[in-house]
DNA sequence: CGATGATTGGAACGCGCTTTCCGACCATTA
DNA sequence: TAATGGTCGGAAAGCGCGTTCCAATCATCG
């Protein structure tokens, strides 16, 4: 028991169980600690075979793992990124995660995953969080805050992360100088007020998501700038705030129905806002999508496929962009920040039709 | 610029930006590192006023955050908690993913996520990690698997986690000696069988989840054996396997109407099978439900309730088993492994109805 | 006014690991 | 055979922080 001799050599200073350290290995395979070190983690030096091998087989018997934290000390670079969503449990999120995942496990690194349910305060904090931690780089995936203030501080703190050597990467428009995957909201948008016009429709609602996403004004802007160049008014009234949850999508078209009952077809800014809007359609409001009123989503969830009718939506390749932004960060360090355009497309399904 | 001049007498040491370090902050406040620790993490010690303040401010203005890593080195543990789920977008996971975050959040813990794309090997490889990143505790999210080799690993894995003094949490059947949170997976099978079999269905197939999972395990064991009880028999070719997702699911309706075309009831073993069944069962064989066929389903995820018809499913409070398995990992450590079972309760919805 | 105790800042060591820097040892070559 | 170069193992100095132990300061009491 070569491990509990080298522990009984310093009694009391075990924690709370024994931790196997490099030590131990060392002591065991009969090298000294930088031996040992050199043999587990292929550094530049080469060792012996035989004594690479000794060391090996310490190492295994004894169940070693090197202390992370130790390790991070000494390199003075970890293994770990961040990825700092709105919300877990949001297909969209959970989407785009997915994909920036898969890419950090190729890589070899652990992921931190911060979820602020949709709080920015929490959002700036975390980014200091993953400082403290010394992550290799910190991933934001959702839409920026378009308050300044907020910004600004977030900001700072993203500043003083890539100043200690870390990288960032976005997703959405955060403005903010750092590589980013720039989904394509504002040319989405468009195509989806195109598609509702060459539809016929001219009274048109909006449920929107919280209006201090950048993503929210981004989509609107180009929703409405395309109803107008073609003569649509979309008045103040005929959009109404969601919070980009299903749940929301519910309330804000029973909202939209009191005001504007004659509008034929309601554009969400999201897609689990635009299935809250059939549910209550159906559940509430008694009408039937698409025949007395079109529906159109934004992203294209898996379940924009499930919900009856298909949901006519906004396609982003969501599995890919975090795929992408995962590789701007840990790919090619030394480059100036890069952005990476998102082609939106608009997918024509069940849910949307001429006006009745 | 106190920082800089600290930097400057170690040069060449400045791994790539300058990371502000304590002794920065005690330098520039004029005081000793001890003291500017002690402010700073709010030791037993109480510092003077004056001293005190100058630390805090020197702090915020050089944006100082404890290095993580040394600070976990120092007091050998850390604020990380592991949290192992099988595939994060999966609506199942992310939903008790959310719950177990909520909690992790509250206790000041930063989240390391960890998706194991369905294959347990990577399961056992990142306890693995988790341990040398002296993780306070992981959480093992999903089903255990059947195979004891697998498992027989895994729990050498976890041993050793737990041997260093992390805590250790299950959901689901892992036949390991932790704490768990336990969702009634039988008896929510047995009420799903009793549903259909009150509703008349004497002909019912099932698509059903991969073989090698504990929980398909026990939902198929508790679903047949109820049927066998009331004299029905459930053959093998009636239960096809499915992999637990939307497309498994419609993959194996398609075969299930293959090989027992008389069925007029689908159990399928997960609420996302369910609903591909239901689009097999619209897009491909032109069958109604719950009119020509009835759909069950298990887990009761958010969309169920936006499919057309709603699904009828077996309740499990997901978010909620993710809080309170999360609360076992962190409450009260010094206390013998607990077991906390979870009552599933059918929810019956519109796509079920008696057969034609 | 000196002794005693309470308070508080600082020096120093240790956490586990990486990484120079040396020195020992071996095989070459002149 | 002696000198030379190349290998390879080990000693030791950090990495940044927490924390014990000491010394110094101050107030208080006899």
């Amino acid at each position: 028991m070569p491990a509990s001799k080298s522990r009984a050599e310093r009694p009391g200073v075990v924690p709370q169980g024994s931790l196997v350290t490099l030590q131990d290995v060392a002591d065991s395979a009969g090298v000294s600690r930088a031996t040992a070190s050199r043999v587990l983690n292929g550094s530049a030096r080469v060792v012996g075979p035989e004594l690479a091998d000794r060391v090996l087989r310490a190492a295994k018997l004894l169940r070693y793992v090197s202390n992370a934290p130790a390790q991070a000390l000494a390199r003075s670079t970890s293994t770990v990124v961040g990825l700092i969503v709105h919300a877990v449990d949001d297909p969209y999120f959970s989407a785009i995660a997915a994909g920036a995942m898969r890419v950090a496990a190729e890589h070899d690194l652990l992921t931190m995953m911060a979820s602020t349910f949709r709080d920015p305060e929490r959002e700036i904090d975390y980014v200091s969080r993953l400082r403290a931690h010394r992550a290799r780089g910190v991933l934001l995936v959702g839409s920026g805050f378009t308050a300044t203030s907020i910004t600004e501080r977030l900001h700072e703190e993203i500043t003083a992360f890539v100043a200690g050597g870390g990288r960032v990467a976005c997703i959405g428009e955060h403005s903010i100088p750092f590589d980013t995957v720039l989904p394509e909201n504002r040319r989405g948008a468009e195509q989806a007020a195109k598609l509702l016009l060459a539809l016929g429709h001219r009274c048109i609602g909006v449920v929107s998501g919280p209006p201090e996403l950048t993503t929210v004004e981004h989509r609107l802007d180009g929703f409405r700038d395309t109803l107008r160049a073609a003569g649509v008014d979309l008045p103040a009234r005929a959009v109404v705030a969601g919070d980009f949850t299903r749940d929301g999508g519910y309330a804000g078209m029973l909202e939209l129905a009191e005001r504007m009952p004659e509008v034929t077809a309601v554009f969400a800014l999201n897609d689990p806002t635009a299935v809250g809007v059939m549910a209550a359609l159906r559940d509430e409001l008694g009408l039937r999508v698409p025949d007395d009123i079109s529906v159109m989503g934004f992203d294209d969830i898996p379940a924009a496929l499930d919900v009856t009718p298909t949901l006519t939506t906004v396609r982003l390749p969501l599995e890919e962009m975090g795929e992408r932004a995962m590789r701007l960060l840990l790919e090619d360090p030394d480059r100036p920040p890069r952005t990476v355009r998102v082609k939106a497309e608009v997918v024509s399904r069940g849910s949307t039709a001429p006006p009745p």
